[in-house]
DNA sequence: AATGAAAAATAAGATACCTTAAGAAATTAC
DNA sequence: GTAATTTCTTAAGGTATCTTATTTTTCATT
């Protein structure tokens, strides 16, 4: 992607809200050290994260991003992180890259794609025990990192149930 | 993407397995009519569907085609189709392409990563309920068009309790 | 039209996962 | 280093959704 701008730089603290669910989003966040979610809050109140973005990870609403209509999501420090904001005025518009971006770009969403696809197939045919195993081993890093009311979130459970399916698995 | 290859029209019956699970994908199809659909099955021998493809869509397995990876989903004609097979040789090595061709591709993961983001957050937030609303009002032609049992495994759900729901739906 | 096959509806009982609530452990703040 | 806050665990009861089985309806074939 077309190269970051390192003067765009920032800190920000945990619990820092960048991005607001149904506000439109203006910026993509490069996260260089850190760690921000995006999360979608339902009709009762609760959060289900959708994103994690640790070191050298690329988040926004892509869809807001893009298109300028109300985020579905927000998006949120839940570490002290250092970010490069990378301002949606430069990045909108597809045709201003030359091919080399592009072909970046590209080969970026189909990655994000066939991960988001590979979720979504976990999400319909695996149980929340299942998901959570996969989920510690695509990212074993996170699991050790982050609390576990939140990768309870990204799964889809309760951290009531996911303390007992780290439980059961414990006594095996 | 690169002007499709005329050439290559061909017509499959109902029924008709074009991936299956588990193989490494040559090619993906562009469906002129009829429709076609993606889908795993999982350990216990369920079948979960990812993807409905009718007159216009384009599927494959995106992982398989592009890393030569077992698939996760196969690829069956749900009606009889007329479909364009494009083959890998010439559509996976993305720097094959021109600019135009790489930003209309790009276009298009982004889209596709947009709606299965959505997919996602309604499966981790909505009810199956929620969920069957959200299709018929997303694909209205499928809902008309589908049997019961497809649509209930596309929202993650049994057709038993997809014909509750309707019943529900229908004496509100 | 009659037959057979597939799809859908219905219902009862089972299970995965949720809700609420309380206490224990860990982390943060002063 | 103690208090305050947050996170995690545990447990009981509840709900959404599934499983299995039976019947009814729809659809395809002769």
């Amino acid at each position: 992607m077309k190269s970051i701008d390192l003067n765009n730089l920032e800190t920000v603290e945990k619990g820092q809200i960048l991005l607001k669910q149904g506000e439109i989003a203006k910026y993509g966040y490069f996260v260089k050290s850190g760690c921000l979610k995006s999360y979608a809050i339902d009709s009762s109140g609760k959060e289900h994260i959708m994103q994690f973005a640790p070191e050298d990870w690329l988040i926004t609403d892509l869809d807001s991003f893009t298109n300028q209509v109300p985020s579905q999501v927000g998006i949120e420090a839940i570490e002290e992180s250092e970010i490069f904001v990378l301002s949606r005025s430069e990045y909108s518009d597809i045709t201003n890259f030359d091919e080399e971006d592009i072909t970046e770009m590209a080969i970026k969403f189909r990655n994000n794609l066939i991960a988001s696809n590979k979720r979504i197939i976990g999400l319909l045919s695996a149980t929340a025990e299942q998901r959570y195993i996969d989920f510690t081993e695509t990212y074993p890093t996170l699991v050790q990192r982050l609390p576990l009311k939140l990768i309870a979130s990204y799964i889809g459970v309760t951290p009531e149930y996911l303390s007992d399916i780290r439980r059961k698995i414990a006594h095996k």
